[in-house]
DNA sequence: AGTATATAATAAGTATACATACTAAATGTG
DNA sequence: CACATTTAGTATGTATACTTATTATATACT
């Protein structure tokens, strides 16, 4: 009789059960905030930021999301007036994205909350455990990059 | 001028990316060993292993999950042949959930085969460094059950 | 018993997340 | 230049993931 295996304590399972507390924690700090963006319409903001006119794809790559994904994130950040897409001159396949003035300041606005909400995501750690745990994170994930 | 976050060492970010890289692992070994489910199924397969005859709720709260999501989830395995949806005598707007002869075939099939995956997610990772991380996983992830 | 509250499941709506396929355009190679 | 391959974006389809609302039923309380 084969035992069942304890999900509970599988890293698949603490994983998800991390990124579920992450965003749960990101969407509740906007809120309270005033902001209405989720943390993958924050990271396509935040990568516009440096105003380089990147295209689609070269977010995508930049944040580790598939080209589809953003897409549709960009395109709701367009109906939000926050990003502008120009058709690309030298690649007419592309467009090049910016943030609007509206864009700039929120993404300014916004760098304050999401730095601090970043510790409440590993409130249950000490600052030494939270730092140990961003440093083994990081060793994990494979930059296929 | 305000320098943007650098998102790509925020937590938010790695859990993401990891999480990322998780699912990806399991989908990609789940199809390799010839099954076709999902991590998310593969859980409620596992928390109905035991035969208790749960219900949808009750499944939910075990793995953290909605019962929105898990009414759905349930719904594709029922239409697997996986499990079977019985309404409870005792509570008329409930249904018990049982695995099916092929529920449980599988279920022992895959018990080998996710516990081993689970290795190849941190793979990364050292021994004693996987140990370390699921330690602060554990300890990060609030349980509000 | 009658009523207020809580709960199980579903429905509807929004937003990821990714695979696959398709179109148009760019690039590499002979 | 002709042709094969690659790439940017979109479209389609499936599967989460969660919120809010609704319906039916239970439970608690008066």
């Amino acid at each position: 009789m084969m035992e069942k295996l304890n999900l509970l304590e599988l890293p698949g399972h603490l994983i998800r059960r991390l990124q579920q507390q992450s965003t749960s924690v990101f969407q509740e700090r906007m809120k309270a905030e005033g902001f209405d963006l989720t943390s993958v319409q924050f990271a396509v903001l935040n990568t516009l930021g440096k105003g380089e006119g990147l295209d689609q794809a070269s977010v995508a790559k930049r944040i580790a999301y598939d080209r589809a994904t953003i897409g549709g994130v960009i395109k709701r950040l367009e109906q939000k007036g926050l990003v502008t897409r120009t058709p690309d001159d030298e690649d007419r396949r592309a467009f090049k994205l910016n943030l609007t003035e509206q864009g700039k300041d929120q993404l300014a606005a916004l760098q304050t909350v999401v730095l601090a909400l970043q510790k409440d995501i590993l409130s249950e750690l000490s600052e030494t455990e939270a730092a140990m745990l961003l440093e083994l994170m990081m060793k994990a994930v494979k930059s296929r990059g």
